[in-house]
DNA sequence: TTTATTTATGCAACATTATTGCATCTGTGA
DNA sequence: TCACAGATGCAATAATGTTGCATAAATAAA
């Protein structure tokens, strides 16, 4: 991932260009899975951990993160690769969460299916599975 | 919910009869919804957090109840219905939380539906929907 | 029923995760 | 270069949950 890039996409979102931002969205870009706050703590340690936080929520904010809820109260977050925006956050894609790497991954090619409840009113739906993963099962 | 019953229940799971626990079980067998930490301490002030907390515990332990976990970070906890031991929990079922009122549901009927993906090892699966419940839909 | 054993409870202390206030520093537009 | 909105670091605080230990209560044994 080269620095333009991520400058661009800072911008893009309207927000400043900082060590901390690059640092940080420069982790999301490599990884191939979810990073939940301690992997950032871990790694990005010149930086304090309130503003580890704080640049989570602008990204979540500006839509360039979404936020995965997990059972074991450790929240992971991933790329929104679609396009979210401030106004809105649409993700309907599925959650995999690997029992032996640990690792959260999106499935963006896997839809979470629509239920249909009588009576009730459906919005948003949230799938989290759990198993091995692709790398864990071989 | 008469108490004979409550005892029963909880000898049948061999746990000891105490108040406390007799008190956090009626509350929720009374209850139509999940209940979270939050609702158990605000009505059993008399009780310690901490007995509260492991009251939850040995209820899960002996597969009375199951935790429902929550985008919010607040998990709420809900009855088993099936039959649950203490050597395995099985839940299926789709929960449901209300945008409006906040209460959780277990919808028993409702049941996950499967997810393959290949490559990967499908093991459990967790789907919470929300939306507006019966109650405030209508 | 009485006694002994096991388990549950309450309190205090601690641990973890996350947020808020505020002074200072920095990025950006003028 | 300057002014200013916004970002950062640090300390304090909040919220949630756990652990150790002395005491109290429930159950088993006598
Ligand atoms: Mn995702
Ligand atoms: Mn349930
Ligand atoms: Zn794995
Ligand atoms: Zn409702």
């Amino acid at each position: 991932m080269e620095i333009k890039s991520l400058i661009n996409t800072l911008k893009d979102h309207s927000l400043r260009i900082t060590d901390c931002r690059k640092d940080v969205l420069e982790k999301f870009l490599n990884a191939n899975h979810a990073l939940s706050f301690k992997n950032l703590e871990e790694d990005l340690v010149n930086y304090d951990r309130v503003t580890l936080y704080r640049t989570l929520h602008s990204f979540i904010d500006k839509g360039i993160l979404h936020r995965i809820p997990d059972d074991s109260g450790f929240a992971s977050y991933g790329i929104c690769h679609d396009t979210c925006t401030p106004q809105s956050h649409s993700h309907d894609h599925v959650h995999f969460k690997c029992d032996d790497c640990g690792n959260i991954e999106c499935l963006p090619s896997h839809h979470v299916p629509k239920i249909e409840i009588p009576g009730y009113l459906v919005g948003e739906a949230n799938l989290i599975v759990s198993g091995l993963c692709n790398s864990c099962n071989h």
